[in-house]
DNA sequence: GTCGATGTTATCAA
DNA sequence: TTTGATAACATCGA
């Protein structure tokens, strides 16, 4: 579910919510949710204080005294709900972090695909070697950019999913990125031409940011902190809109599958070549 | 009831 | 190196 503005949403709200704040319990109830141990988690969580939380791709990364790290994917369906005090369970909350100055975090996934990592400092160092999360596109130059993609073969869009050649996108936003650059999605990346190149990267960045002011894209299940979904999904330009018009161009927007995903063009203004 | 699809990604085979 | 299929899981809509 969530891509890169949805997950820079949720962790700036997380900031202003849990940091400063101390552990005081831990519930787990889905204990494949944590893979570094259910059962150490709340022994590892207790106590400590949440100094700060930000964004790595799609991963959310809180940082805890002793420089201890607890790193989260929400994959598909997971998300954070924010409580002032505890109350009954919602379905599908599989994880509680409770605070001693007051206030609930719950993790909600529905698909039960996100996960949850309880790790020391050098575990930490390792599991991002490990990861090898490629840069964010906000830390990127256009000419990095474009290095990165002739240098590489195969299909823009595969590419461009690949969160090791650049973290944070996914279905939505590459397929609005390549609409927005005229891309066509199944273009070889180092056929690419160093203005359309360029082209995509501003793209790219101008899409999220937008998705960013907006709070995200809400198509089913995302939601914020608050249960408050994002308004992006009304800017989007071929996202779910098989069949309507194109917006530039009039003509009949088309799906097709592109490496096993959901792709979405205006096949006029996204010529194959 | 059945089928196909869903914003992610790891893994395995070719 | 790249690709396609499959799987993890629950839910929704046709």
């Amino acid at each position: 579910m969530p891509e890169l503005p949805e997950v820079e949403t949720i962790v700036r709200d997380l900031r202003g919510l849990v940091v400063g704040r101390r552990i005081d319990f831990v519930k787990v109830w889905l204990n494949k949710l944590v893979r570094t141990g259910p059962r150490r988690l709340a022994g590892f969580l207790l106590g400590a204080e949440i100094h700060g939380v930000r964004r790595r791709g799609k991963f959310i990364v809180f940082t805890l005294s002793g420089e201890k790290r607890l790193v989260v994917h929400l994959r598909m369906t997971g998300q954070f709900l924010w409580a002032a005090a505890p109350e009954t369970r919602p379905k599908h909350v599989h994880l509680i972090i409770g605070f001693e100055e007051g206030g609930v975090l719950m993790y909600r996934d529905v698909r039960q695909f996100g996960y949850f990592l309880g790790l020391q400092p050098a575990d930490y160092q390792a599991w991002l070697v490990s990861e090898d999360i490629g840069p964010d596109p906000f830390d990127l130059s256009p000419e990095d950019f474009r290095e990165r993609l002739c240098s590489r073969r195969g299909r823009i869009k595969p590419l461009l999913l690949d969160q090791r050649f650049v973290s944070g996108l996914g279905n939505i936003y590459v397929d609005e990125a390549l609409f927005a650059a005229g891309i066509h999605p199944l273009s070889p990346a180092d056929r690419i031409r160093e203005d359309e190149a360029r082209r995509l990267f501003d793209e790219i960045l101008s899409v999220l940011k937008e998705a960013i002011r907006l709070r995200g894209s809400t198509v089913r299940d995302y939601r914020g902190l608050t249960g408050v979904g994002g308004q992006f999904q009304s800017r989007h330009q071929v996202y779910g809109r098989t069949g309507e018009h194109c917006l530039v161009c009039g003509c009949a927007l088309e799906r097709l599958v592109v490496g096993g995903r959901s792709t979405h063009i205006c096949p006029r203004c996204q010529p194959r070549r």
